[in-house]
DNA sequence: GTCTATACTGAGATAGAC
DNA sequence: GTCTATCTCAGTATAGAC
């Protein structure tokens, strides 16, 4: 799954890449310079910028890397045991925030962007649409084959990926102990989602399903053909 | 309502603000440099800086008087007409919506703070506490005294805040004529809460009422004695 | 193609003179 | 209260070693 690099190439951007990351975590991103980067990874200025053309860039992996890393825990997880929607929607929360646990300050970092519609960085803009898409297909993943009405299976991907970016804006300002407050918030949510669930089959419910479809539907936040990710973890659509 | 201050010093900041305020609208926040800012207000860069003290400041004044404007339209909005909930609700969203029409671009610019709990401009943090409980407090104007389950009114000005918050996010991404988009969103959403209200009444779907008011309570995300704002807009509470 | 050394520009912010 | 000069730092060359 890896491109082949010569092996120099592939040390010297990893090594600038964890250690910025380490720095990040450390001081925050404002506080690491390139500079200190370059510095503490031993290569020159240039030489941070030759792999990556901004600090941004830098971001912009370990975008990539949490995504990849998600993916690959949540099969993980499904393999290991037998869950029900509730127990693998959990899963899909709590292996995400597994992975970001020590990188809230990095985490806020990203959520710069989100007023920027043209910023590749955005999480909501079209220069992160495959990073969405295979953050869709780890909840696509969760959903599994239940038995859904077809309005509510459309939309419940869109609704799930929502859910978790409140979740991680929610993650970024918890101060609690090991973030225990998100943790059980997290359990608290998914409940109420499944509990939910079972009642949007009743008669009296089911017609809100399909205005709340065609409400996000009309203003464009339901992505149609979605697919789950390609093993190799790209995001590409099938 | 306005402290007293020399004539000169008024109008010197007022020139600053103004002009940064519209240049921010015509060539966005990052393009806009303090320099230009000064240069177009014909004081120098030192003068600038007197009057505020970051770039970041000048936000700040604006989110300020976007707030004051809000509750002030809001407040003649109800005195002009006798609207239903779902009308009082809808006029809450479309106020904030035509004071922000020009301003997407600000209005990006303010939600890259969203991720710093510590800036003073975070719009979920402690620095905007009190933008946060006087944007509450024309909520609950919107809400009134209207009969609603006691579970339910306790998070309602919070859960309308937040729905409020997401509606300015697909604001910003919103290309439409007039975003057109948004206004339809805004209509089609407040009467899929307000049709959900009505259903919150029933003895089946009662316990969720509390469930979700608990599961908020816990994550600490109600906040606890609102009031309504006073008259002066300064967001008080009483 | 990989990297170093060095220097330049632009922008936010500050100090201190007037 | 206002201005000029200056500082720091991100980002961008550029020239060259290998």
């Amino acid at each position: 799954m890896f491109k082949y690099l010569t092996s120099d190439s592939r040390t010297t951007r990893d090594v600038i890449l964890s250690t910025a990351l380490t720095m990040f975590r450390e001081h925050g991103l404002d506080s690491t310079t390139m500079r200190d980067i370059a510095k503490e990874a031993d290569v020159a200025l240039g030489a941070a910028y030759y792999y990556f053309a901004s600090k941004e860039a830098i971001l912009q992996a370990y975008y990539d890397q949490v995504q990849e890393q998600h993916h690959a825990r949540m099969v993980e997880t499904l393999a290991a045991s037998d869950l029900n929607l509730e127990g693998r929607l959990k899963a899909a929360f709590h292996r995400k925030l597994d992975i970001l646990q020590n990188d809230r300050k990095i985490l806020g970092g990203l959520f710069r962007y989100a007023g920027e519609p043209d910023h590749p960085l955005s999480a909501l803009g079209p220069g992160t649409r495959r990073n969405r898409q295979s953050s869709m297909a780890v909840f696509k993943l969760a959903i599994g084959d239940e038995k859904l009405p077809t309005d509510i299976r459309a939309i419940f991907p869109t609704l799930l990926w929502a859910a978790h970016m409140a979740i991680l804006l929610y993650f970024t300002y918890d101060n609690s102990e090991g973030q225990a407050r998100t943790r059980k918030l997290v359990d608290r949510a998914v409940a109420l989602i499944t509990a939910l669930l079972s009642l949007a089959k009743l008669p009296l419910l089911k017609p809100f399903g399909g205005r709340l479809a065609a409400t996000l539907r009309e203003a464009g936040l339901v992505v149609e053909s979605q697919s789950v990710v390609s093993t190799d973890g790209t995001g590409e659509l099938s």
